[in-house]
RNA sequence: GGUCUGGUAGUUCAGCUGGUUAGAAUACAUGCCUGUCACGCAUGGGGUCGCGGGUUCGAGUCCCGUCCAGACCGCCA
């Protein structure tokens, strides 16, 4: 044994005791007369004493100590003259009698302290020194933890993991697949998973009951601060299920998270359709630890002579709590904000409520004190506070106004990351038009069941089609989602159709999923949760690269092992594999 | 594929409408200091201003291109 207690193990009742200690040195403060040091390991921090008077050579030797050092003391727990109450070994120190170099280390490019002075590219670089650093080691912790409770409250539940294969095959919908070649089939190529779904829905025709898993995904796509080519889901499935029942159950996982790691309860989660949703917020993952909802004023503000209003499908607006005091600099930033190419829109409009019972707005010229009243009424106005007004395009305006009221929700400060607001967002429509291939694609995916209610309109409205399809949404991001699936080949076929697959194709794309529906396939439905996003919610964070020990970057580079990176030649003549350039 | 922001000491950053020898903090090195815990004090070393081109008497600063990083849009069934 290197070590006989950890560095956050030992306190007063322990003075007296010979201990050895192992760890990084984490600082050396020289004070002439004496040293001291803060050894650091996993657990924490414990000061190590070296006095001239009492032992000159190990003092020396103590001074010859860099940051990260690798050492082993060994010494007596003695109480400290001058005690630190921050940690929890402040009361006590090592009087170290032997003092060995186990390894040591140059000087590393960022300080390992909890706010280090390193970017975000060098942190990467050098990740594992970045992971000595309390705030990633403990989001990895965090992530550990999120993981056994998930897999405590699924066992408990009676599912069963079962692992799927990584290499199986590209498929043409979706997202792009990351593709392997095989040395052994020349000129074929495994695909990596871009979810288990078809394995799981063999697996419920198996009878596996209940199924889940907590697994790597793969998505060759580009990344976000909240994506990452490679990531990790708790990928479920159960049978003979409503989707009642599958709400139930994962609402309750995600209670068991909260509680077991954040402590506390939510309430019954909240529930908007998508339609709702798009309305209220314009967005489909809502963010409900503010209000500021949508509140739709066409009706109100038509034909009074204003021609943009006149003209325009849908006249909307958000009410800003004590937005009469925005001033002409804050209200041109937030016009700049929405005139960006990625919001779009032309403009904005505001109506101040001033304390004086008094409005103003940027359109006063058309609408009278009774009329900007009668808006103010209808979203809840108060005095102080202020309405953006936006018009246009019925979806495009909805979605101006939900990034701009997320916009607003982070300048006032009002997405407390301490809070969760959960909320389920159903009956999402099954297909959505495709302007560029010009058809229709799955909205969730193509194994997705329309609700029997809307069947009929498949054929003249598709996409008016609504499907059991349901997302859970926390704090503004879509952290799972799922839906009951087709289980029947020939409503699997005429989806396939839909989206459109020859008969041929879809035989040999998802042949083996349709073959196994005539053998029996139980009525199924599951979902899959985001789990890095998860993690990085529970924790506070909207980035998920902290909880990941080793992310890729925004180029999808992995910098600390330079991946990825050129084959040599013989390598791609084994694969026979030519390269264009 | 697109929009925006950034790239200056080991690191994080400042550097104005172009103008002398490019600064600060921190880290690092050396010396002093017996109760520090972000120890303190003194001294010192440290720069291809991402790269290439252009404008100019003169470019870290302006222009064009390019590379890298980050955020977002497209994309992500």
């Amino acid at each position: 044994m290197l070590r006989t207690h950890n560095c956050n193990s030992l306190s007063i009742e322990n003075v007296g005791e010979t201990v050895v200690l192992c760890g990084w040195v984490q600082r050396t403060r020289d004070l002439g007369g004496m040293t001291f040091i803060d050894l650091r390991d996993r657990y924490g921090i414990t000061q190590l004493a070296f006095d001239v008077e009492k032992n000159e050579n190990s003092c020396l030797e103590a001074r010859k100590l860099n940051r990260e050092f690798v050492i082993q003391a060994k010494g007596l727990v003695i109480e400290r003259q001058s005690k630190n109450s921050k940690i929890f070994t402040g009361e006590i120190e090592i009087e170290v009698n032997e003092l060995t170099i186990l390894n040591r280390s140059k000087t590393p490019p960022f300080t390992i302290e909890d706010n280090t002075d390193g970017g975000e590219e060098l942190r990467m670089k050098y990740r594992y020194l970045d992971i000595r650093r309390n705030p990633i080691k403990d989001k990895l912790i965090l992530r550990a933890k999120v993981s056994s409770e998930s897999r405590k409250y699924l066992d408990a539940q009676g599912f069963i993991e079962v692992e799927t294969p990584y290499l199986i095959k590209s498929t043409p919908e979706g997202a792009r697949d990351f593709v392997v070649p095989s040395r052994m089939n020349e000129g074929q190529f495994y695909a990596l998973p871009q979810s288990p779904q078809t394995f799981k829905q063999l697996l419920m025709v198996s009878g596996i009951d209940k199924y889940y898993q907590i697994v790597k995904c793969f998505r060759d796509e580009d990344l976000r601060s909240d994506r990452q080519p490679e990531f990790t889901q708790i990928d479920c499935e159960m049978s003979f299920v409503t989707q009642e029942e599958i709400l139930n159950t994962f609402e309750g996982l995600t209670q068991h998270l909260l509680q077991t790691i954040k402590g506390v309860k939510p309430k019954k989660f909240a529930r908007l359709t998508y339609q709702q949703a798009m309305e209220k917020y314009g967005t489909d993952k809502p963010d409900l630890r503010f209000g500021m909802e949508i509140v739709e004023i066409t009706n109100l503000c038509q034909k009074k002579g204003f021609s943009v209003f006149d003209n325009s499908e849908l006249v909307a607006a958000i009410n800003v709590k004590g937005g009469s005091k925005y001033s002409r600099k804050q209200l041109d930033k937030l016009t700049e904000f929405v005139k960006k190419p990625q919001i779009g829109a032309s403009g904005l409009i505001y109506c101040k409520f001033l304390e004086d019972d008094t409005t103003k707005s940027s359109i006063d010229k058309f609408f009278n004190e009774t009329d900007k009243k009668e808006w103010g009424n209808k979203a809840d106005s108060n005095n102080g506070d202020m309405l953006i007004i936006m018009a246009g395009e019925k979806n495009k305006t909805r979605k101006a106004l939900g990034a701009l009221r997320l916009h607003l929700g982070n300048e006032l400060n009002l997405r407390d990351p301490e809070r969760f607001a959960p909320v389920w967002i159903v009956d999402f429509p099954l297909l959505e038009w495709d302007e560029e291939s010009e058809r229709y694609h799955a909205m969730h995916h193509p194994f997705t069941a329309p609700k029997k209610a809307d069947l009929d309109l498949l054929e003249k409205e598709p996409e008016k089609v609504r499907a059991n399809a349901y997302d859970l949404v926390l704090n503004g991001n879509e952290i799972g989602g799922g839906s009951i699936r087709i289980h029947n080949k020939e409503l699997q076929q005429i989806m396939f159709n839909h989206l459109g697959f020859s008969d041929i194709e879809a035989k040999e794309q998802f042949g083996f999923l349709m073959e196994a529906f005539e053998y029996g396939a139980p009525p199924h439905g599951g979902i899959a949760f985001g789990f890095d996003r998860l993690c990085a919610i529970i924790g506070g964070q909207e980035n998920i690269r902290d909880f990941i020990a080793f992310p890729k970057n925004n180029s999808g580079r992995d910098t600390m092992i330079n991946s990825p990176s050129l084959l040599s030649q013989e390598q791609l003549n084994e694969l026979s594999l030519d390269l264009k350039n």
